[in-house]
DNA sequence: TTCAAAAATGTAAGCGCTTACATTTTTATT
DNA sequence: AATAAAAATGTAAGCGCTTACATTTTTGAA
């Protein structure tokens, strides 16, 4: 944090004032700083002290634009308001981090609207890199990524056509596996408090995933009961008292992500309904919440940090002009407290 | 979304190409870009058409090498991983949006090396302003801000000495009120979880504030019973169960921030305490947690929204040279079922 | 020791934009 | 209609860096 301004101007040293510090070139001293291996030992050291000496530090935006990148990678996520992305999204900044890059999150509210435009905002910005949550979105954007040029990794899912690179899991694939404990507690009437699955990948994926494994018990998959509403604690409370408040209760609640799950216990024990004994209920992504809750939860747990991690260095190969592959991580099954058994054949309310 | 490359190149146009399409020189181009009232609307009407047909956008890196500013503001908080900050910094994107700016935030784990280091990364990158957290750090870091010219807020705390700006509140104040109402309901025997006080700011104001209304109300401040840790629930369940382990256990518990307090109440709820029955505890932050916790928390309410907004205010107005006042805003108390009358006198333990 | 090849260094041309200053056009006044 | 002042536009010089290419120095084989 020292530093010794340059005394002939009093201002924030340039190149050229550290090679005329050292007595070389300023693509000299460009080199010891970009590509040490291709200068001499010695002049190395010159330069590095008269780098030492002024405290120079070189300046981005005149980097960036005469090597034509930036070394910033953009994320745009839905929401910085709960938890879900916070913990990959911090792994993919430390390990970016590593490697030189800064991270530049804009949050898109959900929108996609609002997305597209942030992805606007952060190329034009020069990001070198993107990272975007799901797969779904109007073709334009992967056609205006492809033509600028920008690695794009797709991550929080596994992108089902396989044109673009992804760093996710499969939603549906991890729900059904939850879907089919649930369905071997022997519960027979489902309820699904889900996000908006027109707009949703993720979300859409995981209902999928409950109707597969109802389908394949067995069931008719129509019978699923789906309740959409937004991400949060409030809503999921909302939903959840709308489930049951149907003429036949759902002995089994999935909900899309922790913090549905969580006001749906909220409401449970406001509806003074025991869990697991009432109802059971799940959520998804294993975030601090699900095993802080009042009864903790039974989740999806999802590698998040493993994730921000490999879709860090798959863009950073990418921007290496390597071709790095998608890569599917595994999620697990975390049995806590809010699934147990059906309770005794439910009669119809009143 | 939709863009036409340049026809001559196939490349990103710049400047010039929208120059040599509006057959206007580059300085008008820019002009009608930046300081559209010193262009006659006809020539603004032709520049603006042949911006749209070639799809141009300017490039950020050389906009800011050559008007020295980068419209980037860097924000340097503590951690990401849970919610205390989401909110405010939302917030403050939010606005710095409006204004044209983008936001680059990077996070330091509470360690305050890691701290001087993103502040140096920021600046060096070209961030035009900077947020921190908290007043309390080496004095050099501010020389170096000074020296650079860089404008900075310190938020989450108003700053005692009125030397830098800060838009905050006032953390021993805000606790204070709060523990005088816990003295208030007769409690005599406070225990209290705090972050390290040595390090952070905002928690020693805190307990600070808990001493001076022991001292306001006959108290010996001494006698306040502190335990440090870090900010997480796993770690306030246990210095919770520490607290309670003692020979006198307190009968109020004061927590430095509500993901402690909801730790504190995971591990009462554990030992079988009932609360406020058996002992009170509280929070401090009002995230949405403190609603939606197992018992709705009694904790201090904080303007993190409206915060962000100003702090980025003050910010955006420094840029431009002006010099804004440092704000301190008012925070309340918010009264919710963890804090209730002081149990019987309190029998040692066994 | 000589000389070609390899390594190190230097030269200088931009990267795409802003802006001080110069020039031209418009406006308002007489 | 003539003219000075104001407004609009143009010219061109950088901003601080990277890098292709040119030049010099070093290395090592003959």
């Amino acid at each position: 944090m020292e530093e010794v301004t340059n005394s002939l101007t009093g201002e924030v040293p340039t190149l050229a004032d550290v090679a005329a510090a050292a007595g070389v070139s300023t693509a000299t001293v460009s080199r010891c700083l970009n590509t040490p291996d291709r200068v001499t030992k010695k002049t190395l050291k010159i330069v590095m002290d008269a780098v030492d000496q002024l405290g120079y530090s070189p300046n981005y935006s005149a980097r960036a634009l005469a090597a034509g990148r930036t070394n910033t990678i953009g994320a745009i996520i839905p929401t910085m308001e709960n938890a879900i992305f916070a913990r990959g999204i911090q792994a993919f900044q430390e390990e970016l981090q590593q490697n030189g890059c800064t991270l530049l999150v804009a949050s898109s509210s959900y929108r996609e609207d609002l997305e597209e435009e942030q992805i606007k905002t952060l190329t034009v910005r020069g990001a070198d890199a993107l990272l975007l949550i799901g797969y779904q979105r109007n073709p334009q954007i992967y056609n205006y990524l492809a033509k600028r040029n920008i690695p794009t990794v797709l991550t929080w899912a596994s992108n089902p056509e396989k044109r673009h690179l992804s760093v996710g899991f499969n939603n549906r694939l991890a729900m059904r596996a939850l879907a089919e404990l649930v369905l071997q507690n022997g519960h027979t009437v489902i309820g699904c408090i889900s996000a908006d699955t027109a707009a949703n990948d993720r979300a859409r994926d995981r209902v999928s995933g409950i109707r597969d494994a109802m389908a394949a018990a067995g069931l008719d998959p129509s019978d699923l009961i789906v309740q959409e509403t937004q991400y949060s604690i409030e809503k999921g409370d909302m939903a959840f008292r709308s489930l049951m408040s149907r003429d036949v209760r759902p002995t089994a609640v999935m909900c899309g992500n922790d913090v549905l799950a969580v006001g749906a216990l909220r409401a449970a024990t406001a509806l003074n309904m025991s869990i697991p004994g009432d109802v059971s209920i799940t959520g998804f992504d294993d975030i601090e919440l699900a095993s802080v809750a009042p009864v903790p939860l039974t989740t999806v747990h999802v590698p998040h940090r493993r994730m921000g991690q490999c879709a860090a260095r798959a863009l950073m190969s990418a921007i290496n002009g390597e071709r790095p592959e998608s890569v599917e991580l595994p999620t697990t099954i975390c049995r806590r407290n809010t699934l147990g058994r059906a309770p005794q054949a439910d009669a119809p309310k009143r």
